[in-house]
DNA sequence: TGTAATCCCTACCAATTGTATAGGGTAATA
DNA sequence: TATTACCCTATACAATTGGTAGGGATTACA
């Protein structure tokens, strides 16, 4: 079954919500969360993850699976086996988690840092409002995040 | 022919881009801005809105067409006509026209001022990490576009 | 050595959304 | 009255989101 992403969120003055953030980064930090709480490091299965989080298994697996494969989590497979975190909460920030699961913060890629792409409807980008804008709006969302560590989230 | 909101932006590494601008709130901006530094108060038809600044005119019609509604312009119709704004570019908050084209500010329904949704895959609002980060990331958000108003961005 | 637990990978799918285009109706002005 | 410009409805379609299905590989342990 689809579950769109705005099941709840529909409104009919507001029907644009690609600002939203994605189940896919939600149930990561979520996931995160759940490993960071129990602070032993055993491997944490997916499936009791997912269980307790309320979150359909595979598709937290894919999730875990890029939060590995860029060096957030470790696993270990076989029996006993699991997820477990490679660094302390306070080492992990949400830029890190944030860039791998939602893509880039900025809202716009003419003021990406990582990602900067020239818009070719705009011809002179100084002068541009919307980048001037959504450069502010990046800047207050990124000291956000990178003040932000796993460990201030629980 | 249709042109992905990401022409320029997708990267193999983060294909999940929906915390982006949409072209529309994009080409809204650019029109308000356009008409404040045309600082006289005659109407200024679309298609010269359009054109001085790549927009699709069929497109720019709908936007300009619910800035209307919402009051943030007015029109007038026949031979020398056009759009105009209503009041000051410093009495335009940025909230107006973001919640009006964009959506709600907030990028989880669970930390939206106006829109308020509980998540239903969550028990506990409060003891939530993804709803913690996010109030954050809200209030960060919500005061850049309180404190910028349209004269701001020109 | 066999088996159960667990991660890893690929392929597929449907609903919604974003980004338009087409065409015509209506209202106002010179 | 002719022209300009706003206003509205219908339509289209690729990309993304949020999954599901199924199997393969690896490990622990009896």
């Amino acid at each position: 079954m689809f579950i769109p992403k705005n099941e709840n969120y529909l409104n009919p003055n507001f029907a644009y919500l690609c600002t939203m953030l994605s189940k896919k980064t939600k149930y990561g930090l979520k996931a995160l969360t759940y490993l960071a709480l129990k602070n032993d490091r055993n491997p944490v299965p997916i499936g009791e993850i997912a269980q307790q989080n309320n979150i359909s298994q595979k598709f937290l697996e894919s999730i875990l699976l890029t939060l590995r494969r860029t060096g957030v989590l470790a696993s270990k497979k076989g029996k006993g086996g699991g997820y477990y975190l490679l660094k302390e909460p306070a080492n992990i920030q949400m830029t890190d988690v944030i860039r791998v699961l939602e893509g880039p913060i900025a809202m716009v890629p003419c003021v990406s840092l990582n990602f900067y792409e020239k818009c070719d409807d705009c011809p002179d980008e100084v002068a541009c409002s919307v980048h001037k804008l959504m450069l502010k709006v990046r800047d207050s969302a990124l000291e956000i995040y990178r003040s932000n560590t796993l460990a201030d989230l629980i």
